[in-house]
RNA sequence: GGGCGCGUAGUUUAGUGGUAGAACGCUUCCUUCACACGGAAGAGGUCAGAGGUUCAAUCCCUCUCGCGCCCA
């Protein structure tokens, strides 16, 4: 006998054994098989700041599947892992950690702080590389990668420099979203949109009353608008108004864009501080005045003397004070007519949900219409595949809808902008230029700047790499949806520009995970789960299981619940007592070769059944990992192990295994060690460690790891319809008995009598074994039995002394209503003519079938019924 | 305003043009030698509502209601 293994499963004193034994021995590389075909993933980097959440662990738990099912394909397999600077974040966090110390990164300076990040990342940088591998996660972290890594930077500024050089991209000063509190530009996605209540403000303008819900924007109006087809303002044409409290004459223009029925219909124009109002100063060539500081605070600089003089006491107010404060003169001065409560969408900073405030500035722009086409271009002609399919549709509206992407950020933590000034000259290069007195940019990239460039940066562009030629382009991405405008899309984008092919064909979408109710998970409605204490308390593995067969089939979120968690630890130590049985029974010395060939044992009735759906389990699981459908094989692997291997083969394999006949025990034992060995191959993308452990004690270490075996090919030969048809008929025999068993409370331990009409070549060990039967007789009906009707047999269970023949009534007339209801409908379809006429012929028989068998069925049990009598 | 998704047992859900499946929870029984993180049996569903297509709709189409998300 091998050795015994403990009662109950232990996961953590495994999973990090098998860890080190993978990394240690290089298994997560790709050069095991180096003449195979490459299959590559690029995980989406992490945050460097951040820690391991749901969605990293669903995240990567999907990608894993993916990677450790093609490796056992005997794919040349590479999953590469790394992280990302995320610039606003990550400055956010070390920003945070000054201020405990009352500093500002000012204090210190550019450099010093910049330093004191890198110092930061040493630190803590890696704390989501480590829980990356507590979850299993076969990375090759031999080819890490952190976005700022030298070569990285240096495929950024090639990005940067080509861009320019090809004309893409500009720079200039436009209307762009700010965040006073990060003090940075925003691209417009980064920017999330709320519904607020606010006020409608109506001031009067001159002879005109203008409705505005931002009043502390006046001090930069340089117009007033109209629509051309408004009637009501024509004789106002050309005229000039004064703007309140500051005494600027400004014209009344007319311009499309102003909607009649918004307020009075006239609108303040403020260039500097609106998108639609620089616009419209564009098209009538208006001054623009800004009157914030980068902080969002009052400035008056350029305001005329005149104009500053009365609105001094604004000049340094944050800008809802100054709200507050300049309705209070309003209303003073009598300029104000009225206020509504009015409901408007306000701007949020992605990354510290400050309002945003639209800025007038100097950035950087990347023309992407050009790029964006081919992005277009490439999913509609089918290179590049979402699934689900219907995400396609969101990346084409967004695709097509792209304004220029604002890619400076004034940050210190980043890549710097490669550009150089010198008066009025610039100069744009990947390295910096010849001669005195030139001062490089101040401002860095938007970090999805660089992340667009993941798929081949960290390969190696823009070196020629051999990982480049081999692994370029990858294979799948697999992400959630709120990515596919930041990252998704921009990559594609890159990768079609830069090494003219489109980055991966697959992009594989999965929900976000959220609590049991389907919120989000947040610390402060204090329903999140952390995964770690997961890992700890229920092993990785039961993680990743509980995550994938919560996938469903549309790419919906995904609803974790402790739970669902218990659940998959159990079915974790379902598989770990199943391993630990038939370990038990091993026969010494009988290790399974590579070739073993089930059909050569002297197989009986329950081995040929569960060989069959073994072969069938491994078709189904195979297709549905080939056809993205992860729950879906998730489930076919748990109902196959627990129902049909534990609940239904073992038991049936006990008849045997402590039964008297030696050479029955041999090929039961042998028969239980190649299921077993199947079963944890394909259990090993999904339970990674658990896998790993049962194997080794299966195969004694002798076979290496799991890791590197060949998935298993389902054997057609092996599936054979009849056994499943025979199996499933006795199934339902016995339970049919059980199920009178119970109702009659028969003792647990005392055995019965039962005839089973018909039934000469059913296996009688079988149902005798499971139903505690002591004898099977084939005809004559026992008085004191109750009765069942299943698979064509009668089926009769002597009680007697134990019937109660009143309940075995009232069972059997409510089977008889049952049946004859069903009857009812069968008959009524086969009496109509549209049926007959219409319907597929397959369909008619079917019926034709059921109506004679319910027939008999409500015969026989009439007869029964009368016999009770 | 435009778009997308979802409404199936108490809960979370799978699924299919032809008798609706599971898990958890619940009820009853069982510490029998893989497992009580277990086994056996059972109760529980007008498949959101209304129309339509069809011989036949939970499934396809339209509308309504409810929930969620994205974009403007």
């Amino acid at each position: 006998m091998a050795e015994e293994l403990a009662k109950v499963y232990n996961p953590s004193e495994v999973e990090q054994k098998w860890y080190s034994f993978w990394e240690s021995h290089g298994y997560f590389q790709p050069n095991h098989q180096s003449t195979q075909h490459p299959f590559t993933i690029v995980i989406p980097p992490p945050n460097v700041t951040g820690s391991l959440h749901m969605g990293h662990a669903l995240n990567n738990s999907i990608q894993d599947l993916l990677i450790r099912y093609k490796r056992m394909c005997g794919f040349k397999t590479l999953w590469l892992p790394g992280t990302d600077h995320a610039g606003i974040a990550t400055q956010n966090v070390v920003e945070r950690e000054l201020k405990k110390e009352g500093k500002r990164k000012e204090d210190l300076g550019r450099e010093k702080f910049v330093e004191k990040v890198w110092e930061w990342k040493k630190e803590y940088g890696g704390k989501i590389t480590t829980q990356l591998r507590r979850l299993g996660s076969s990375c090759d972290w031999s080819r890490e990668r952190f976005t700022m890594d030298e070569g990285l930077s240096k495929a950024v500024r090639r990005h940067f420099v080509q861009l320019y050089q090809e004309g893409l991209i500009y720079r200039g000063k436009r209307i762009i979203n700010w965040c006073p509190r990060c003090r940075t530009a925003l691209s417009d996605i980064e920017v999330n949109y709320e519904a607020k209540k606010g006020h409608l403000w109506h001031i009067k303008y001159g002879e005109l009353v203008v409705a505005t819900t931002r009043p502390e924007t006046m001090l930069g109006d340089t117009a007033i608008a109209v629509n051309p087809k408004d009637e009501r303002y024509k004789h106002l044409w050309g005229k000039t108004v004064e703007l309140p409290l500051v005494g600027r004459h400004i014209p009344i223009i007319k311009d499309d864009f102003v909607d009649q029925a918004f307020g009075t219909g006239a609108v303040k124009v403020t260039p500097a501080h609106d998108p639609n109002d620089y616009e419209m100063g564009e098209r009538h060539n208006l001054p623009r005045i800004n009157i914030l500081t980068p902080e969002a605070h009052i400035t008056l600089t350029e305001l005329s003397k005149e104009e500053r003089g009365p609105v001094k006491a604004l000049e340094g107010l944050e800008r809802l004070k100054a709200r507050e404060e300049i309705v209070k003169l309003l209303e003073e001065k009598g300029y104000l007519v009225k206020v509504e409560d009015y409901q408007n969408s306000v701007g949020e900073c992605y990354r510290c949900k400050t309002v945003i405030e639209p800025y007038l500035s100097d950035q950087w722009f990347v023309k992407v219409k050009p790029l964006a086409e081919k992005g277009i271009a490439a999913v509609e002609k089918g290179q590049i595949k979402f699934v689900p399919e219907r995400w396609t549709k969101v990346y084409l509206q967004w695709m097509t809808n792209l304004r220029d992407w604002c890619i400076s950020r004034q940050l210190w933590w980043g890549h710097r902008i490669p550009a150089w000034y010198k008066g009025e000259e610039i100069f744009v290069g990947e390295e910096p230029p010849q001669g005195e007195g030139w001062v490089q940019d101040e401002d860095v990239f938007d970090t999805w700047f660089s992340s667009a460039l993941w798929p081949f940066s960290t390969l190696g562009w823009p070196e020629e790499t051999a990982d480049l030629k081999t692994f370029y382009p990858t294979d799948v991405l697999v992400t959630s949806y709120d990515i596919i405008s930041f990252w998704v899309a921009r990559m594609i984008m890159a990768g079609l520009h830069f090494m003219d092919k489109e980055p991966f064909h697959t992009v594989y979408i999965h929900g976000l995970v959220k609590d049991i109710h389907g919120k989000k998970m947040s610390k402060s409605w204090g329903n999140v789960i952390d995964p770690l204490e997961v890992i700890e308390k229920a092993g990785a593995d039961a993680l990743r299981f509980a995550f994938v067969s919560l996938i469903a089939g549309q790419g919906q979120d995904v609803k974790l619940s402790e739970e669902k968690i218990t659940e998959a630890r159990n079915f974790a130590n379902k598989i770990w007592n199943a391993a630990r049985f038939v370990l038990m029974h091993e026969v010494p010395g009988s290790r399974l070769p590579d070739n073993f060939e089930p059909g050569t044992l002297n197989l009986e009735l329950a081995d040929k059944w569960l060989l069959s759906r073994l072969n069938q389990t491994i078709k189904k699981v195979t297709a549905c990992i080939e056809g993205y459908e992860f729950g879906e094989a998730a489930r076919s692997l748990y109902e196959f192990v627990w129902s049909e291997l534990c609940d239904w083969y073992l038991e049936l394999a006990k008849i045997r295994l402590y039964g008297p006949a030696a050479d029955n025990k041999q090929a039961v034992t042998e028969l239980l060690a190649h299921i077993l060995k199947q079963v944890v191959l394909i259990l090993h993308p999904f339970m990674p460690f658990i896998t790993e452990e049962i194997f080794h004690k299966l195969t004694q270490g002798a076979e290496g790891t799991i890791m590197l075996k060949t998935w298993p090919k389902a054997q057609e030969r092996l599936i054979n319809p009849a056994a499943e048809k025979e199996m499933s008929e006795l199934m339902e025999i016995i339970r049919a008995i059980r199920n009178i068993r119970a109702e009659f409370n028969v003792p647990h331990g005392k055995e019965i009598s039962v005839t089973i009409i018909g039934g000469e070549n059913l296996n009688q060990t079988y149902v005798k074994t499971l139903t505690k039967t002591a004898a099977i007789v084939f005809q004559g009906k026992p008085e004191q039995a109750a009765s069942a009707l299943v698979a064509g047999y009668q089926i009769y269970v002597s009680l007697a002394g134990l019937i109660d023949l009143e309940k075995e009534s009232a069972r059997l007339q409510k089977e008889q209503e049952k049946l004859a209801n069903e009857l009812n409908k069968v008959k009524q379809r086969l009496a109509d003519d549209n049926f007959l006429s219409r319907a597929r012929p397959e369909s008619v028989e079917a019926e034709k079938l059921r109506l004679k068998e319910y027939q008999e069925r409500l015969g026989l049990l009439a007869d029964r019924l009368a016999s009770l009598r």
